[in-house]
DNA sequence: TAGTGGTCTAGACCACCGT
DNA sequence: CGGTGGTCTAGACCACTAA
């Protein structure tokens, strides 16, 4: 099967230069983005060879090169050379500390490798419940419609993090309690493998808060003490929004951890 | 004046595939940033065209622009189509957000674009002392050099950062409270037109803290209020840390902003 | 050894910018 | 208009991986 994007301008009809002209190997990315939606390569799989790719659109290598050039840039796809390109995958440990932004303050000063921390996810609860207004609003949903709340301790050696964490109902059907505590492995990871919803990136605003009563008692610190409160708005493919997440974080011995380029 | 790099496998000599084994664009790329370190060309100003770069260092157009490309998506040179090539500056407004992470709840979702925010900066202290061990630490001093230290408080509409700083005594001479109150604008850009010392890249680490007296006084809130402590080490050319700054946000009308890739 | 991604070249044409 | 970066091609060779 062969899809054909607008030729290029030295082979025969030309680029129309208007409006919505976009250049052959963004063509070409929006391609491949759309089997990646579909799912016709899985995380973890690979993708056909450059050569494979540029023959089935009709263009040069180079344009194949330059479209899968971006995308690996932004995370979606792997390279590795000699092998082939691949989906990536939250399951890869490259992968998981793009999300996890709390550290230990000793540990992986800048090198978050070889670091098989005692990580524990203690699943406190997992419920269906209507969106709240303000979940609804930055999860895209019409009020009331059903979402999935997790709640979660994280312990890295004290407890450190309470997560919060609001789902699409209709996304994560069959979702629950037992499911998440047989999971070993990052949330992330079992998102894409059980519900084919991978997360693409995200943005998070991080405040200082005091601890109340119920914070204070899950992460056993005295009432009013520091906690910072990472808010965090996932989102997959065609920038759906698809993962609300309050993560309440104890950083007496952790932090958390950036990088500014 | 021509500079040689090893050339490429079909002209002539070939690459050795040793150890030590480098590809042409980086090669090209490692004497673009000696240029800049050195001050060649200066922030703001146009570097070489492609074309120029590329007899000048003997190779094909598309190996300087390879070179380029990585120097540009690094931040550290801006391309602009049909003008030319411009090595990055802290005085141009797209950049002014690459480090400052600090956002009013409201405002600026994403876009901090049009935003003209009365960003108040009052330097409340400038002086010479002999480095603190961890601070010598940090900046790679030996512990007792000297180091600038400047306390200033930034205000956003209320109090909203009480910046520390440090930065190496030697690199910053002639640096006072009366010539940091006399320049507006961003203090990067200072550093850079008057220091000749850009800031390339950083690392932070944020922690949530509890207000001790002096800062609660300086901040205008409670003492034992929740305050978000931001630890910054940037990064010049070479990997140098150059500036040690440790800010204290209110973040009751804030919060850090950030995106995960 | 065959196949993959990675580098490099040379040349053509296009889009954008200032004059 | 000329110069700059941006796109696209075709072909060569290299480095890495797995069978």
């Amino acid at each position: 099967m062969i899809e054909t994007p607008i030729s290029p301008g030295s082979e025969s009809g030309a680029r129309q230069p208007g409006p919505t002209f976009a250049p052959l190997y963004r063509q070409i990315q929006a391609l491949l983005l759309r089997s990646l939606q579909q799912g016709e390569w899985k995380p973890g799989e690979a993708i056909p060879s450059e050569t494979e790719l540029a023959a089935r659109y009709r263009v040069s290598q180079g344009t194949v090169r330059k479209a899968i050039d971006e995308l690996a840039a932004g995370n979606l796809l792997v390279r590795r050379q000699g092998r082939g390109t691949f989906v990536a995958s939250h399951h890869e440990v490259r992968t998981q500390f793009r999300f996890l932004r709390i550290r230990p303050d000793e540990a992986g000063d800048e090198r978050p490798e070889a670091d098989r921390a005692p990580l524990l996810s203690r699943i406190l609860e997992c419920r269906r419940l209507r969106a709240p207004v303000e979940v609804a609003r930055q999860l895209r949903l019409r009020s009331g419609e059903p979402v999935v709340q997790i709640r979660r301790l994280l312990e890295l050696e004290q407890p450190a993090v309470l997560d919060e964490i609001w789902l699409p109902g209709a996304r994560f059907r069959g979702l629950s309690a037992e499911r998440l505590s047989a999971y070993s492995g990052p949330l992330y990871g079992l998102f894409e493998a059980e519900f084919g919803t991978r997360m693409i990136r995200a943005t998070e605003r991080l405040k200082a808060i005091a601890a109340d009563r119920s914070l204070a008692r899950s992460l056993k610190v005295p009432e009013g003490s520091p906690l910072l409160l990472v808010e965090r708005l996932s989102f997959t493919y065609e920038d759906q929004p698809v993962e609300l997440r309050r993560g309440y974080c104890v950083t007496a011995r952790h932090h958390y951890y950036n990088e500014l380029n």
